[in-house]
Parts: C-alpha cells; structure tokens; sequence
RNA sequence: GGAGAGUUGGCCGAGCGGUUUAAGGCGCACGCCUGGAAAGCGUGUUUACCCGAGAGGGUAUCAAGGGUUCGAAUCCCUUACUCUCCGCCA
C-alpha cells in the first residue's frame, strides 16, 4: 500500500510511474487526496469538540466535589448538544477513512526507475544467461514426465486419487531427491547469514493482507473457511508477517530469515502442455528467504540476494537466466522483481524457478513494520525482499531432463552429499 | 469441547466511576555530583493522527470492537489471546 503522503505530495509523479505498470491511477489519487483533505477537515474539528467536551466533563466532576449538585447538573444539560456532534463527526470521520483505505488498497506499488514498460513477457530484459547458445530438443531427450514414469519417481496419478490433480506423490530416490534439495536451499541460506524458522502453513486474514495476497488475490489461496485461515501460498506470508506491527530498531537491519515450507496454490485456468508434469502444481515444496532492510541499503540487498540464487543455481550446474520484468508483467506489490529461469532441455522450455522482488515500503506500510533510529524521533517504514532460494519442482524438472543419460539421471556433485546417491534410476 | 481466572507503558506491578496528567519499582537516555566510576539527586522515556513555519498545542491509545455515563483502565456486551482444572488426543 502506498502512504497518502506519497499520493498527496506527488501526485502526478504517482500516476506517471503506474503507467509503467499499465494502470490508469489518476482517477483514485485524485479521489483519495479528496478524502482525505476531508479526513483532515474532520479530524481537525471533531478533535476540538472533544477537547471542549473533555474540559466541561472535568468542570463538572469538580463542581460535584465541591458540593455544587444544582450547577453540576445545569451543566450537564449544556453537553448534550456536543456530544451528538461529536457522534455525528465521529460516524462521519470513520466513513471517510474506509473509503480512503478501499481506494490506497487499489493502487499497485510503484516500479522502481530502472523498470522496462511492457505488457507481457515478451517485454522483460534479460539480465544475464549461462547458456547462451540454446540448443534444439535433436537427440530425443525426454520430457521430465517420461522420466519420472520409466523409473518410478513420480506418480500423479496417485495424487489425483488421494487428492486431486496437481498433487503429484514422489517416491523412492525422488522422495530422497526432494528431501536433499531443501536441505541443500537451506544450508546455502544458512551459510549466507541467514536464520532459518520454521512458520506456521496456515495464517489468518491479517497477515494474508500484510502481504498483499488479500483482499486482491483471495482467489490464489486455499481457504479453509470454518476457521478463516488460508493455507500458505509461498513462505514470505508467515515470515514476512513475523514483523508485523513491529517496530525495529535502525542497527538491527538486515534481518535475514529463510524457511522451507509447502506452497499451496489454486492457480485456477490454464490447462495443457503449460501445465504438465511438475510444471505447474497446487502443492509445491519451496525454500525462501526473506530479508527486512533500511530503505537507503535495500537495492544493494536485492542485488545480494540475486547473487545468493545465482550460486545455488550455479553450484547445481544448470543453464540459466536472469531477466527483469517490465511493468506489465510484475505482481502488485513489487517495485523491481528479477526471475530466474532454467533451460530444460527435453521441453525445450525457460523455467521460472525463483523471483526475487523488492517491496521497498509497499508491504512495511500494509504490516505497519517500521524502525527507528535513536538519534531521531518517530519511525519509518523499512522495506522487505524476498525471494525463492529455490522452489523445487521446476529445478527437478530440470534435473531430470538435462541429466539423463542411459543409465539414469545423473545428480549433480553439490548434491550428493544430500541424496546420499550418484544417479537417480 | 466444558468450567474458572486473567490481559495495564520497554519490563514488573498498583488502581476497579471524577485531584490518574496511569501510583510505585526496574530498565533506558540526558544532566548534576565525581579525578573517574558506583551510589545518590534531578529531568525525560508508547504509538498514531490533527493544528502549527516553528516553538508548541490538541485528540485517541490500559488486548480488540461496541455500549452505559456529563465523565470509563475501572461498569455492561461481543471477540481474540493467556493461564488453571476437566474432557479428547500425536
């Protein structure tokens, strides 16, 4: 969420940058820099009636003390006037703030300068690339699917009889391969000064909000509705919402969390080749880490944190890119967003594998987490970052794809230590 | 799930309708004192919003929301959470 500050004090530099994101913003700044001239107006003068009102209710305790029963009750007569007013302002003031809240909650976080504009991915930038060069699908590799099914690694049938599509059941050596990869994510996070925790999968409305997942994207959660929770779509929801309502003090920036969970996903639409195998699933495992900064040192944290899944990616010896999405292609609540894609090489496809944003204050305002500086009075909003580091299936998908040979799929030597195997088969 | 007891500032803890502008203590910050420190003394110490160029002033905030009252930390209702006991349970 934006600051009505923001909007009030720059209005047009507000609308001009959302273009970039290809969202006509003129008509809700407009709108809520009218509420909340209103809110000002109301506050200023509900506030003074109630000062008068605070005043005559001391008079009167006074005027009983001191025995005065006729003029104590005279003057309670004369508050009746001011208190109805103040009812009325009161009703008034808090209309005004929701429609102010509903309209802020509508507008998406600005792009950063450095955003493309576009409208698809067609418009992205590539950043940087390991595999140059993309070879064609000649020498008959198998799709990860294929794979999975000659050696019995996955069975998404068995999901959907106990669950449903999208579920998939790993088994033996891929059981194994899972388990190894997120102990793996992790210990690369932890290396890099990372605290790892481990959060709940279900959260409530207020942190589904804080985060930006609500009111917007209900749609994407699953919603176990008996008792309001929302199962996690991606770990940055509980971790991130670890701080909210937290006020931080200045030195202990960065804070750095990473954590594995299951991510749950309703992902509704899209059928077909998109979507096959481990493509694309409502149950995915993933590890993440999330990042709180100080707003000066928040894109050197995001260039960090890019270097961070760069290596893991490296250390698994696949071919990747990073490109940086154009406006049009970036989620609400990103001011800079860079995806990772791996070449699986039976596909012949670029998969996304990891995205990592920065919020800058757009999610600190939602969460109301902020910090302080002893030096100063009040606070301010820090910014949050996050990113995957990494999501599995994808990177399996990868693995299976570019590593078979004759006698199976070959694990690459970081892991082996993990999986305890050479080669999956 | 049932019964009961709670939730007060950074922390502990008093207050249960009007000198509470939330006592007292601890912590923290600054000052005095000291050769320096401790102790002692003094001052300050939530957050948000509004008015104001600023100095400063105002409003709200005693778990959250609503109500009663001229006036609520205090009384009533609803919700959340914590603790104790019972039930169920990996």
């Amino acid at each position: 969420m934006l600051t009505i500050q923001q909007i009030e004090t720059q209005p047009e530099m507000v609308i001009e940058r959302l273009k970039i994101k290809n969202f006509d913003a003129k008509a809700i700044v407009y709108k809520a820099i009218e509420y909340n001239q209103e809110r000002k107006k109301l506050k200023t003068t509900g506030d003074q009636h109630q000062a008068e009102m605070n005043q005559l209710s001391k008079a009167i305790g006074q005027l009983f003390k001191d025995g005065k029963q006729q003029e104590a009750n005279e003057a309670k007569d004369k508050t009746a006037d001011l208190k109805n007013a103040i009812k009325q302002i009161q009703t008034e003031l808090a209309e005004v703030e929701k429609e102010l809240h509903e309209l802020l909650v509508q507008l998406p976080n600005l792009p950063h300068e450095s955003v493309p504009s576009g409208k698809t991915a067609e418009d992205n930038k590539l950043i940087r690339t390991n595999y140059e060069n993309v070879e064609p699908n000649t020498s008959g590799l198998l799709p990860h699917w294929e794979l999975s099914n000659q050696y019995q690694l996955i069975d998404f049938e068995l999901g959907v009889k106990l669950t449903g599509a999208g579920f998939p059941v790993y088994k033996g050596k891929m059981a194994r391969l899972q388990r190894a990869l997120i102990q793996f994510f992790l210990d690369e996070a932890i290396e890099n000064g990372y605290e790892e925790v481990i959060p709940p999968l279900m959260v409530n409305e207020d942190s589904g909000f804080g985060t930006g997942q609500l009111p917007d994207k209900e749609g994407q959660m699953y919603h176990a509705t008996e008792d309001n929770l929302y199962l996690v779509p991606t770990a940055e929801v509980p971790v991130t919402n670890i701080y909210r309502d937290v006020i931080l003090n200045k030195n202990q920036f960065p804070v750095k969390n990473t954590a594995y969970t299951p991510c749950f996903r309703r992902e509704a639409g899209s059928y077909g080749k998109d979507v096959r195998g481990l493509n694309r699933l409502h149950q995915f495992d993933k590890v993440e880490i999330v990042q709180i900064e100080h707003p000066e040192h928040s894109y050197q944290t995001l260039e960090k944190m890019v270097l961070h899944v760069e290596s893991i990616i490296n250390k698994l010896e696949l071919p990747y890119r990073i490109i940086q999405l154009c406006g049009g292609d970036m989620s609400f609540t990103s001011a800079l967003t860079y995806d990772f894609e791996v070449y699986s090489k039976a596909q012949e496809k670029w998969l996304e594998v990891s995205s990592v944003s920065n919020f800058e204050a757009f999610q600190a305002n939602r969460l109301k987490l902020r910090f302080k500086d002893d030096k100063e009075k009040g606070t301010h909003l820090a910014h949050t970052l996050n990113g995957s580091a990494l999501a599995l299936p994808r990177i399996v998908a990868a693995l299976l794809e570019n590593n078979q040979t004759p006698d199976g799929i070959v694990i690459p030597k970081a892991l082996r230590k993990y999986t305890g195997f050479d080669i999956l088969n």
